[in-house]
DNA sequence: TAGATTGTTAATCGATTAACAATC
DNA sequence: TAGATTGTTAATCGATTAACAATC
């Protein structure tokens, strides 16, 4: 009940080991030594089996870990084994786009999509149709949404985001290029990807031209 | 010419104290201290004191930073002052998406929008037409660019990167949920949306449900 | 000048890697 | 059983924070 105490680094490799595993899975493989594993994703082995025991003893000594076992019990850690629902507020190209992603492989489902645009309304993406913002009051007291997409302009997305913490969503999905104000209890996970834009251009600014040597 | 040995950490700090400074500047800040800036990023004084000194001396003893300056200093860092050109590959929603962003405020220009379907040939966005994907090599002997951004199908995205280096892109922005496979002189810059969303899952159900005391 | 704030060194903290006893 | 590989402790490495002399 109290601080769980895992660093937020374990956290973010999480859902690449399940990335990896999951191929594993369709490949047929049954079992993966932290070594082997190690190998495929460019980490090392300690680093692999440290994380993992943060959470349990998911192996056993000897024979590795079991590939479906170790897949299903990080999908668990990971929240995906509960269904979820997603509402997406802004359905321009990147609302679409979002949309358009199947994340229900990963437990969530897209229940709703709103703008201010009365010209998108109705129009209907993977069988969604887009509704207008102001009916999202009455949307929310039928349905219950875990997470809210934000993908309206930036201008927008402060106003929008209290809005969204005044009717009592408690994770936002923030693709807008600011640091939403929301209090402590609204959850707040960004995809900046100007951010990401310019660190590729420092990299790519910054590499190296001559041959790698080691 | 040799090891620049910049941390990554910093590196990835970089575009949000550009941000912020960009915020001030539109504010008509002139001067700012990394005591007020830590207060308005929530991270501490020291910190941005320590990232800036890995580049020079940005600040003055007993004045602070000139936000104009540090501003643009850090631009230039992230090599934001240069005009660069990118190509989108894969005109979905995605694709669409990037090409009506407007990067070239961080010194990106879109020049072309490639994809496999003829129902999207000629088609325009943000005036850019749509191209078929096997011109291609064409356009890369006219045209120098910098970076590629992939937002094909999953299921495309490896063939479509393979191809991608063997016409000489080396810098690749990529959307897939995967990890492409190129050589190391080819950077490849992710954005795992799914990852992200699992980040988001899990923080949501470990949430803390009681006030928050501290 | 006196006060403020940087640049930078030193101390602390946390994360990663190495090593190996436990055990399948 | 012998070999393999985990789970876990200890060692190392790197990143963050604190402190303060330098200096504007």
């Amino acid at each position: 009940m109290s601080e769980r105490g895992i660093s937020s680094a374990v956290i973010r490799r999480l859902p690449r080991y399940y990335r990896y595993l999951g191929e594993l899975l369709e490949n047929g493989e049954v079992r993966i030594s932290s070594r082997e594993l190690s190998i495929r994703m460019k980490v090392t082995a300690s680093q692999i089996r440290q994380d993992l025991n943060n959470f349990g003893g998911f192996g056993q000594q000897g024979y590795g870990y079991n590939v479906r076992y170790l897949h299903d019990e990080i999908g668990k850690i990971l929240g995906l084994d509960v269904q979820q629902t997603m509402i997406i507020i802004g359905a321009g190209n990147l609302g679409q786009a979002l949309a358009n992603y199947d994340f229900s492989k990963i437990g969530f489902n897209v229940i709703g999509i709103f703008d201010v645009n009365p010209r998108l309304e109705g129009l209907a993406v993977r069988g969604i149709e887009i509704q207008m913002i102001d009916t999202l009051e009455d949307f929310l007291r039928t349905n219950k949404v875990d997470v809210a997409a934000l993908t309206v302009p930036k201008k927008n997305a402060r106003a929008v985001a209290t809005r969204l913490e005044d009717l009592g969503i408690k994770a936002i999905w923030n693709f807008a290029p600011i640091d939403l104000k929301v209090s402590d209890d609204v959850l707040v996970q960004n995809v900046h990807l100007a951010e990401s834009l310019m660190n590729l251009s420092f990299n790519y600014r910054n590499r190296r031209k001559d041959k790698p040597s080691d």
